[in-house]
DNA sequence: CCCTATTTGCGAATTATTCGCAAATAGGGT
DNA sequence: ACCCTATTTGCGAATAATTCGCAAATAGGG
């Protein structure tokens, strides 16, 4: 029998594998949008808040998932797949994930023009506007 | 005799000049980085926080400021100057602005594949890496 | 199955952000 | 300069978000 994809993603990385940790990977696997530990904890109630917290941090040094900065301020939560970035309408919040993200111009300019810095190693962007159904009315 | 850059910023938008704001913009004129709200109301001890954050709010409506997002997770907020970004060390938080950002090929393209989006109104884009002296150790 | 290092849950402390409302005040009109 | 009123502020307290300490639970190696 196949092994899931949580608990591979745990193991490829020698972290344990338990109840808490699986729910919050699912969490972040059942949803298309990225999460705010809140909403983590308000979907899983049978996991302690405190828990999330940390499994959270824990994912994020792991490289299981990374951090994502929408307008609002709060911090979120995606699967670390692979490198995408978000379209998200400023009114009503829906995300869309879009590719081809070649910033190495952008950043190899910057590099070129820094004087404190030598290396890059991530990035993040996020593009906003107003999806269709919202710039519509 | 001359208007202050803060009075003109704020009558220019029709917006009441007062104390608050007037401590407000200077803290964030006076610092190089972007500054949290709490770093702005332990600076500026005579100003409430709740205005702070009123005062914040205000200033990104009205287009004087700007939220950024820094890998920490905490909104920061900086003067709506002009078309920069920032390169941030992971290691120790320091910021460098960078220019040129030519953002638009990934935009375009972006919009040319989106199902739900016809107008990107804005963007963020942080690059991340360690700096000269923290790479050396 | 046992043993131990790790992880979790719980309760409570911190920290961040927001509210309601009465007092203070900026700015237009006189 | 003085009034008047709509706005804005300060205060105190509520709410929300995040973190801590520690005893109890448990994953996984032997
Ligand atoms: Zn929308
Ligand atoms: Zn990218
Ligand atoms: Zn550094
Ligand atoms: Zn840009």
């Amino acid at each position: 029998m196949k092994e899931s994809i949580e608990h591979k993603a745990l193991r490829e990385r020698g972290l344990r594998i338990t109840q808490p940790r699986i729910v919050v990977y699912r969490a972040l696997a059942d949803v298309k949008a990225p999460l705010t530990a809140q909403e983590i904890v308000h979907s899983a109630r049978l996991v302690d808040q405190a828990t999330v917290y940390r499994t959270l941090e824990l994912f994020v040094e792991a490289g299981i998932a990374r951090k994502v900065n929408l307008q609002s301020g709060l911090v979120r939560y995606e699967l670390n797949s692979d490198d995408h970035h978000h379209l998200t309408c400023t009114r009503c919040e829906r995300v869309e994930d879009f590719r081809g993200c070649h910033v190495e111009k952008i950043s190899s300019h910057a590099l070129a023009h820094s004087r404190f810095f030598s290396t890059i190693t991530s990035h993040s962007l996020e593009l906003f506007g107003l999806c269709n159904s919202c710039s519509r009315t």
